[in-house]
DNA sequence: ATAAATGCAAAACCTTTGCACGCCT
DNA sequence: AGGCGTGCAAAGGTTTTGCATTTAT
């Protein structure tokens, strides 16, 4: 994988302690957390960093298509270091997001293409149940 | 179709005229409205109806599943009355939002449960891309 | 050196809430 | 009569913006 630090810099951003903490956080979390998780959980190592810091490099990384911003319906946003197109499954019960690699999302997008005649150049999918874990602990 | 005086009583939502013009507009239009846009559609009608009654209003409804509200990723929500679930299609040109009857929901939805064991009960859909009338204008 | 990023505070925005008044059943 | 709905204003929370300072290239 190449490195955050030269990704950062061939979309013309300035590589900063911070930018790269967040990018790095993002890359190595599967919990497509919001901003202000991403804030507490870098406070210690970067105690001066402000919020507004942190909505500012997630603006300048999802414009660069390095993260992708989620809705999930919460009152938030979150963020995604996968930027490539994937639904996305979320828990009802725990609020956890997980990441769906889709192999029929071309055959969707195609036959959506045939009946509507849209060209359609992205998606938004999520899909709301209860997981597997929560599941279990319901049953005891 | 059932009154919709009716459909409000059965789900113990007293009828006002309020209600009563908010649930109508919506039943009568396919373009999705944001409160804003319910707000002043009916502003010449009502006068003196406060967008605050608009938002609890479509809170009631929601509640009474009744309509169902849109994150399409705009900065506001918007309002749709079909409460089946369904995708939806928005115009990155013209910002439009289309709904989409699709037949292979159901497909999807088992291929997916099959696929991560969660139970899923709910799902929102968007496909954003360029509608057949901004195609056609951006050949000329 | 210069342009961009940071950090603080204040603003902006949509949406929600509290409360008094009025209306529906 | 009683409770729910309305309307006004104010509050709420997340996100954005302005501006001076600091930092990266």
């Amino acid at each position: 994988m190449k490195e955050l630090a030269q990704q950062l810099k061939e979309k013309n951003l300035k590589v900063t302690p911070q930018r790269l903490a967040i990018f790095q956080m993002l890359t190595n979390t599967d919990e497509h957390p919001s901003a202000e998780a991403i804030y507490k959980a870098l406070e210690s190592i970067h105690p001066t960093m402000s919020l507004a810091t942190v909505y500012k490099t997630l603006d300048a990384l999802k414009k660069a298509n390095l993260i992708q911003e989620l809705n999930v319906g919460e009152d938030c946003f979150r963020y995604d270091a996968r930027t490539h197109s994937h639904p996305h499954l979320i828990c009802i019960s725990c609020t956890k997001v997980v990441d769906m690699e889709s192999i029929y999302l071309d055959d969707i997008r195609k036959r959506i293409e045939q009946d509507t005649n849209f060209d359609i150049v992205n998606e938004k999918i999520y899909f709301y149940g209860v997981c597997p874990d929560c599941k279990e602990k319901k049953e005891d």
